[in-house]
DNA sequence: AACAGTTGCGCG
DNA sequence: AAAGCGCGCAACTGTT
């Protein structure tokens, strides 16, 4: 690469602080520096400036012409630019990308391998950001210490330049090469996106909220007591039980006044009790449901993650094996249907949701050029074109048995099934048949765009090389064969989920780029604390694994759904080209998102 | 009092 | 106690 030549149309810019590691706990008094780099791979010189203007800096060279922000973790970089209200249209995470790639089996170069794996500083968690004023802002006397920063992606420009390059290196000679950019680029879309999605919030509304918990719950109870209707329930449950002192909470002692009453199960959850018949057991599942609704999603929750109307939920992007996004506060992955209708559009504003339907087997279906699954989903539910197939008699059956095919079920009415699908849809049963062989033998699986699984750990290959010994029990050989079938459906389902989740990817990329297109509303707003950014045309609010709510002003609903299928066509296209494999949306438009 | 481990249930 | 994948979170239990 040539230093110092003035580049033609800067393609990436790289950022980093400007000075070594030593005032990286000073972030707002340091330096930063980027060196702009073009398609010919020649640098500028290092501009260098000061961090209160970083964002005046990315603001004039993306109104100039977007580039790829390169730096190091977009949580710890983009919500400053958010606050200064200043997007950028596409960035580079380092440290999710060195993530994939020094895992990934599409990258083959021995030394790009072993020199992306020896840079193991990258290999670290996200730096929790802006995630952490939350806390700070609370009263003072319940200020909490804020949990010694776990090691971070290394911050320096030089540090970035270095990583770029090893990851520049790895990409160049992949497999592969133009799917694995494409999953580079959707994976660092997604970290722009949560962190926008921070930035935003969801619209919720506190007092429908509150409204459904009074009438499940009754009142809110005072700090440590329990709802009304908890504790009511809760003694109907006792006296059923002819155990007055029976505690409901405390899973062990509960099984035991349950089997005093002549129930007799082994353990306490819901799909056991249902099984038995006895006057406790509704009450107790309705106490259940109750104690979930208040501990999980009660007035606690309420008062931690919701402010100003808006749910702030923190979700990790990359955060579970398999590339899905995980969540780490606020539980928005895990949110109750019963309260989707707390999540509602400002006055004048409205909710598009959009969920794909059986994203995973169509998913499956174009990895493996099934021709004939892709026909069962064309232009309808995927699950009845299955039935119309031949291959099952109902819906239910079709559910079960696609299900079954991607979790690896043997057993029951799935394992009846499976095989039935094996024989009409035999390329995608194979796909997934071999992913599963691969795991049972210890081996890695890899994405239709990159993404592999991780080798199964010390403990596994053990259990392995026990079983073979020549010493070996059949104890042995059954605890291996159990534990190789256990990573088998993990690297089964791998290869489907992981894919599913580069699709989503790739939607909400191409959908947040054509959010962006929209013009700024003109309606008056009161100035809001923050959030700012998205305040005034349409954006993303709410992001479910194959689902996404966007919040946006009345007059531009229908521009923003037609947006969404655009994305979806668009994001099929880029994973799998001209496969004949439609992704179908459920689409709705209204003020509250809908329980169902 | 702080910690790790388990249970149960919410979501896809 | 899942037959069948991936998670987070709160509450409880038992240990240190």
């Amino acid at each position: 690469m040539t230093e110092n030549a003035a580049p033609s149309t800067p393609r990436w810019c790289v950022v980093g602080s400007a000075d070594a590691a030593d005032i990286s706990q000073h972030k707002d008094h340091g330096y930063f520096a980027a060196v702009e780099i073009d398609a010919a791979g020649n640098r500028s010189a290092p501009h260098r400036f000061a961090a209160r203007d970083f964002a005046a800096f990315v603001a004039e060279r993306e109104a100039e012409a977007p580039r790829r922000w390169v730096w190091h973790d977009t949580a710890a970089r983009y919500p400053a630019l958010l606050d200064a209200g200043v997007r950028v249209e596409r960035c580079y995470d380092l440290r999710l990308c060195h993530q994939i790639l020094t895992a990934s089996t599409y990258v083959t170069d021995k030394t790009a391998r072993s020199e992306l794996h020896s840079a193991n500083e990258w290999a670290v968690a996200a730096d929790p950001g802006d995630t952490t004023r939350q806390l700070q802002d609370g009263p003072a006397l319940f200020e909490i210490e804020i949990t010694p920063r776990s090691r971070t992606a290394p911050d320096s420009l030089a540090a970035a330049l270095d990583e770029f390059d090893r990851q520049c290196c790895a990409l160049q000679g992949a497999q592969q090469a133009g799917r694995l950019a494409l999953l580079l680029s959707a994976e660092s879309a997604g970290a722009l996106i949560a962190v926008e999605l921070a930035s935003a919030g969801v619209p919720w509304d506190e007092t429908e909220h509150d409204r459904i918990l009074t009438e499940q719950l009754g009142p809110r109870p005072s700090l440590g007591a329990k709802p009304e209707r908890m504790v009511e329930i809760g003694q109907q449950v006792r006296m059923a039980l002819a155990d007055p002192r029976a505690s409901l909470d405390s899973p062990p002692k509960l099984l035991g006044s349950l089997r005093a009453a002549g129930i007799e199960v082994s353990s306490t959850s819901r799909w056991e009790l249902e099984e038995h018949e006895h006057p406790a057991i509704p009450l107790l599942l309705q106490y259940k449901k109750l104690a979930r609704l208040f501990s999980a999603n009660g007035w606690a929750w309420l008062d931690e993650w919701v402010q100003n109307g808006r749910y702030r939920p923190v979700y990790v992007p990359g955060g579970v094996v398999t590339g899905r996004w995980a969540s780490s506060g606020g539980g928005a992955l895990q949110l109750p249907r019963q309260l989707r209708p707390a999540l509602r559009a400002d006055p004048g504003w409205l909710l598009v949701s959009a969920d794909v339907s059986q994203l995973e087997p169509r998913v499956l279906a174009a990895m493996a050029g099934d021709r004939a699954m892709a026909a069962a989903g064309r232009g309808k539910d995927l699950y009845a074109g299955i039935v119309e197939s031949g291959a099952v008699a109902t819906r239910q059956e079709a559910k079960i048995a696609v299900l079954g095919a991607m979790y690896g079920s043997t057993t029951g009415d799935a394992g009846r099934l499976v095989p039935r699908l094996r024989r009409t849809f035999p390329a995608a049963m194979r796909l997934v048949d071999e992913a599963a062989t691969v795991g049972e033998q210890g081996g890695v699986v890899t994405t239709w765009l990159g993404r592999s699984s991780h080798p199964p750990g010390q403990e596994w290959v053990g259990l392995q090389e026990a079983a073979s010994l020549p010493g070996a029990t059949k104890r042995d050989e059954e605890t291996a064969r159990r534990v190789a079938r256990e990573f088998g459906r993990f690297t089964r389902n791998f290869i489907v989920q992981g894919t599913a989740a580069e699709w989503a990817l790739a939607w909400m990329a191409q959908l947040r780029l054509r959010l962006a297109a929209f013009p700024t509303a003109n309606k008056q707003l009161p100035a809001k604390a923050s959030g700012q950014v998205f305040e005034h045309s349409p954006h993303l609010a709410f992001f479910l694994h194959d689902e996404v709510i966007v919040h946006t002003p009345r007059e531009h609903a229908a521009a923003v759904a037609e947006a969404i299928e655009l994305a979806a066509v668009e994001a099929g296209r880029l994973l799998f080209g001209d496969a004949p494999v439609d992704f179908r949306l459920d689409l709705r438009t209204s003020e509250r998102a809908l329980k169902d």
